[in-house]
RNA sequence: GGAAGGGUGCGAGAGUGGUUUAAUCGAACGGCUUGGAAAGCCGUGCUCGUUUUACGGGCUCGUGGGUUCAAAUCCCACCCCUUCCGCCA
């Protein structure tokens, strides 16, 4: 969500930074129009209330009674209008989505994706390389059609070496990470509604047909574990000294993949249920800058290790999750698709989901601050297909990456 | 699923309709003070009024409704926690 006093100070900013994502700019008019009508109603209301505060401090007279008896009818016409005007205003103020940092490319969608710079050497091979699903199919280490007999399309086992490598894969980024002092976690996977929406992730009809939901316990299946992650200190105020406050999550994830019918559809490259380890910071606003950054660089070291070519990515204003002012992106290559694949994003949300979940900070002069929030992929299982393409080898085995070897 | 108890500020904790404007103790941060510190004193949520200050108003005791001139306190619904029973990896 955004301020509300910020919009009110300088709406031209607000216009100008929703322009970039092509968002309908209208809205803001309608929501300072919004904001004008519940003040002026809520000074009315306030003045009756003060009204009855001051009178009912002793025991007032029976005369006195009746009146303000006139004032409660008059709060309650009051009260009726306000709350039909805060039901508006707040389904405007969750519409709008986060303001991208100026430094976020400007774009229509993700072909205006920015390239920043790209890593490693893509690997050559004297013969034809295989394609990930292929190599799964012919080791007998992936296997999608007992996986739809059971389950229905979009979904996969991983099996034998494959289920091995996705546990070397996480156990080596797991120890590097807690090394760097993040702490470890198992989140729970089911969220309330309550919180999903603090989250930002159901504020539109797209969003929510994208998330799995329970109607018999108002429950969603989370898409990524820092949705249950994030609202973990929702209401609570941190200790500057505390901050940045840096985790890391391992959990399932759960995507109704709705509007992606024709992506992807063969193997795992895109499935209803992945496991994700993932980074998670709580930060000082002035710091989620460099924070971001270090989520980044982290990612990059690792992939660097696996010796994994890549690139990276800046999103444009286009193609910017809601919640998020910027979002950086790793796409690892598969010489077997003979394309780059996304297998990484780390976002910036900034105080876009701590100003909805009321998480804050002391900071210096006593005041409280909403905190920034940031949250980076650690490894999928993508990374999983984009090793077996870029090691396989002739005879059809895969070499395993030197950095894993301990761990397999 | 059944039964009972409970949810008060950063933490502990009092308060069962009207000097409670949320007592008291502790913590952290800021200010005053100091050569510097300790101690001491003052302050600390959200929101509105014209930007800041100052001052004033309203809101805030899990959440949302309701009763009342007046609600942390009474009523209803919901959320969550604890203990016991049942089931269970």
């Amino acid at each position: 969500m955004l301020d509300i006093k910020l919009i009110r100070r300088n709406p031209e900013l607000i216009k100008e930074g929703l322009k970039k994502r092509n968002f309908d700019i209208g809205l803001v008019d309608k929501v300072l129009e919004l904001d004008e009508r519940r003040r002026h109603v809520l000074k009315e209301l306030e003045n009756e209330r003060a009204e009855i505060n001051k009178k009912s401090k002793g025991m007032p007279s029976p005369a006195e009674i009746e009146n303000l008896k006139k004032v409660k009818e008059k709060i309650k016409i009051l009260e009726n209008e306000l709350g039909l005007i805060e039901k508006d205003f707040n389904a405007a103020m969750y519409y709008l989505p986060n303001l991208p940092l100026p430094d976020v490319p400007v774009g229509k969608n993700e072909k205006d994706n920015k390239v920043l710079y790209e890593v490693g050497k893509k690997p050559k091979f004297n013969f034809e390389p295989k394609k990930h699903y292929e190599i799964g199919e012919s080791l007998d280490i992936i296997d999608t059609q007992r996986a739809a007999k059971v389950s229905g399309s979009r979904f996969g086992y991983l099996k034998g070496q494959a289920a091995l490598l996705e546990f070397a894969l996480i156990n080596f980024a797991l120890k590097k990470l807690v090394k760097k002092g993040f702490i470890p976690i198992i989140p729970p996977v089911l969220i309330k509604e309550e919180m999903m929406k603090g989250m930002g992730y159901i504020d539109t009809e797209v969003d929510r047909e994208e998330r799995y939901f329970f109607e018999k316990d108002k429950q969603y299946l989370v898409g990524t574990s820092e949705q249950t992650v994030g609202p973990m200190h929702s209401g609570e105020i941190f200790e500057k000294k505390d901050l940045p406050l840096r985790y890391i999550s391992f959990s399932s994830c759960f995507r109704r993949e709705a509007g992606s019918y024709g992506k992807d559809v063969r193997g795992v490259m895109r499935v209803h249920q992945f496991n994700k380890l993932e980074m998670f910071s709580y930060s000082k606003p002035e710091d989620s800058v460099s924070e971001h950054k270090l989520f980044l660089a982290i990612e990059e070291e690792l992939m660097k290790e696996l010796a994994l070519p890549y690139r990276v990515i800046h999103l444009s204003t286009g193609d910017l999750a809601r919640p998020s002012a910027s979002t950086f992106d790793i796409e690892t290559w598969l010489p077997g698709l003979g394309e780059y694949k996304e297998t990484h994003s780390v976002s910036n949300t900034t105080d876009f989901q701590s100003r909805r979940l009321n998480i804050r900070m002391r900071s210096k002069n006593g005041e409280l601050e909403f905190v920034h929030m940031l949250n980076g992929t650690v490894f999928s299982e993508r990374p999983i297909l984009a090793i077996l393409e870029n090691y396989q080898q002739k005879d059809g085995s895969i070499k395993i990456p030197k950095a894993l070897k301990k761990y397999m």
